[in-house]
DNA sequence: AAAGGACTCAACCGCAGAGGC
DNA sequence: AGCCTCTGCGGTTGAGTCCTT
């Protein structure tokens, strides 16, 4: 036997709420409160629509202070820097911006913020390729969410406990948890030379790409300043097959270092691209604007934890053909 | 101008947790 | 302790609108 209605579904209205049923429910709710029970509420009200209609018909569009239209370039950050952190956490996140709702900024994060970032973070596209690598990657690995870490020195409060593993969400972004791991040594993948069964923090998005930020668990280890969250990506890259069955593998990437003292994304940003041939393996190309030395150097003068290791494992590299 | 694809966002659904009995 | 009800949450849906061809 299943789970009881909430209510009668035969005698409730569903659809889009009409003038006169808001103008209802409003009266309602500003004459005598919610009572503390939206079930009851609809037939005290004089409404055929089920409690929790009513409830989010309320908190979503009816309630005072409901600021509707665009975000703007301050909620996004604050959206960007909280999702960074603790995910799909919409509630969470509503209460560090007045006058929207939860569904407002999961909307507005589905529908544009997140093709936003998607588009100014690019990302490493050997990673992308082998999307079921990674997709059972991150459905199988844990990671230690960082809880208040980044924000310490925000103005953004996050109190929310927080999940311990990703299992059933995956998020864009990863952030270190770097009060647990000060003077450790991070590492993070260095190159384009990473093979996907490399175990290291980069989620899948649903179309475009990925974000990898360096985390917690295979890169964990340690960032001095608690703030500063590293992450690389790449644009969209280009693949053409040979004659001979070899493939021709062009990429072009990123690797920034995202500084949340200043909220500053952009001037940390270097590209570097480069080749990948299944005879000669990935090369870099000399034209792009960055080699890996600059890469490192552009980290490394980060004010992030200037001992970071940049890790390449050969031994995985030239495992894998992604075409 | 029309058709159809893409996008937006209000609303719904089911689940989990809290709290009462 | 176990069951039940209610609330709150996040994922998903689909009607309406916008955009492109």
């Amino acid at each position: 036997m299943g789970r009881a209605p909430c209510c009668d579904k035969a005698n409730v209205k569903k659809g889009p709420w009409s003038p006169e049923e808001d103008r209802k429910l409003k009266d309602y709710i500003q004459t005598h409160g919610t009572g503390g029970n939206w079930i009851a509420l609809p037939q005290k009200a004089g409404l055929r629509r089920c409690g929790k209609s009513c409830r989010l018909r309320w908190l979503n569009y009816l309630r005072p202070n409901i600021k509707h239209g665009e975000f703007s370039d301050d909620e996004d950050k604050v959206i960007c820097a909280l999702y960074a952190s603790i995910g799909s956490r919409w509630s969470i996140m509503a209460t560090q911006l007045p006058g929207r709702t939860d569904n407002d900024i999961k909307n507005y994060w589905n529908t544009k913020l997140k093709k936003k970032m998607m588009n100014s973070l690019i990302t490493l596209p050997e990673l992308r390729k082998p999307l079921q690598h990674l997709q059972s990657f991150s459905s199988s690995t844990n990671y230690s969410y960082p809880s208040q870490s980044i924000f310490q020195n925000s103005n953004i409060n996050v109190n929310a406990p927080l999940s311990s593993s990703i299992s059933s969400s995956p998020s864009y972004l990863y952030s270190t948890n770097t009060s647990s791991y000060h003077d450790q040594t991070l590492s993070i993948p260095s190159s384009p030379r990473i093979n996907a069964d490399r175990q290291h923090p980069v989620l899948q998005s649903q179309d475009h790409g990925f974000l990898g930020l360096v985390s917690t668990e295979t890169y964990q280890q340690g960032v001095k300043d608690s703030s500063t969250l590293v992450f690389f990506g790449g644009d969209q890259a280009s693949c053409s097959s040979n004659s001979d069955g070899s493939c021709h593998y062009e990429y072009r990437s990123t690797v920034g270092v995202y500084d949340n003292h200043r909220n500053n994304l952009s001037d940390s940003y270097k590209e570097f691209g480069g080749h990948y041939d299944k005879e000669k393996g990935y090369y870099e190309d000399s034209s792009l604007d960055s080699s890996l030395e600059e890469i490192k150097q552009l980290i490394s003068t980060s004010n992030i934890d200037n001992n970071l290791n940049f890790f390449v494992d050969e031994t995985k590299v030239e495992k894998s053909m992604y075409y």
